[in-house]
DNA sequence: GTCTATATGAGGATAGAC
DNA sequence: GTCTATCCTCATATAGAC
């Protein structure tokens, strides 16, 4: 799969030589299958993106008190690696360049700004009720709160290795039991 | 600055001409003062590392309790972010690149490795001790802890600029009081 | 559906004039 | 110390044979 390679190299420094001899095949053959390079990656990034944010809108139907909201939220985030590591580490590492000219031509790739805000709005708006019900200190910063546990998935991305040490509903739960602890009233 | 574009747009997309426009000079030009593009990037991360390395260990020859401690390490983590946003960020986004063969040839880079280990040990005996002293959980995992923290300062390369919003030093403070409450035996 | 061959462009680096 | 000019390599993408 073409997407193992550009998580590990970053898409830009990923060859459609290097796609094609990973599929068996030369490169001038690739494009029989695809238009461009960045069809390729599109392909990967839209079904991810989709996918992601139809499970953020499931759970954030169920009702049930925010903090475990957020740790259904942190379970299906760190949840992520075990299937969608490469897709997680190519949105953060190429963010920037696929949604800026001249990667971005024709705003192609403007759905991860979209998907960005979407995962963004769920979080904070669970941390946000927990404040209103008195569950969370009124102290506790949605957006702080939010990229502190964003930022230990992406981080995740570099050391987490699925079925080796804890598993991903493990790293959460560590996770999700410190920052709830902190920011719980009492 | 060579270091503002290597962090905004990598190190190998980055060209030589940029470099050299940015320098208001030809690339040619740029071989009267460097013998490479690597030695540029040499120059600007060795400086960084040893000055970081020199200040953690400073900073670890200070007896308090391991909790003010933490808060210490956890400052000048962010603190960083203030002057050395490129450093951080080119280190996390180059890391793999940057220590592997064909561009860590000579193992110019290896000192990245090293950079890295030290700075997680002298956060993880800080922890440590905090566990041994009773004033820390002993369900505190000392490096995912420091995961924790070391990846809310790498996100922070993403959000936070320096002189808007909160300073440095309250972003410290707002994640290390979520994460010592989260961490401390009570 | 895959191959070979090639067009076209961009990147790092060098040589030598000024 | 900067310029012009150029070498060499490697990238995406295309055309047409099989």
């Amino acid at each position: 799969m073409a997407k193992r390679l550009f998580a590990e190299r970053g898409i830009k420094q990923t060859t459609v030589r290097e796609i094609g001899a990973n599929a068996g095949i030369l490169s001038g053959s690739l494009y029989h299958h695809f238009g461009s390079k960045d069809d390729i990656v599109d392909d990967l990034l839209r079904d991810f993106c989709s996918s992601v944010l139809d499970s953020y809108r499931e759970l954030s139907r169920s009702k049930v008190a925010p903090s475990e909201q957020l740790r259904m939220f942190a379970r299906f985030g760190f949840g992520l690696l075990d299937e969608y590591t490469a897709e997680i580490i190519i949105i953060q590492d190429d963010y920037v360049d696929l949604t800026k000219f001249p990667q971005n031509k024709d705003q192609r790739f403007n759905y991860l700004l979209e998907f960005n805000a979407e995962v963004e709005k769920h979080w904070t708006d669970v941390i946000k009720s927990g404040i209103k019900s008195g569950e969370f200190q009124s102290s506790a910063a949605p957006r702080i709160v939010y990229r502190l546990i964003r930022d230990a998935i992406i981080g995740a991305t570099r050391w987490y290795r699925p079925k080796k040490g804890m598993s991903a509903a493990q790293v959460a739960d560590a996770i999700v039991d410190i920052v709830l602890d902190g920011i719980k009233d009492r």
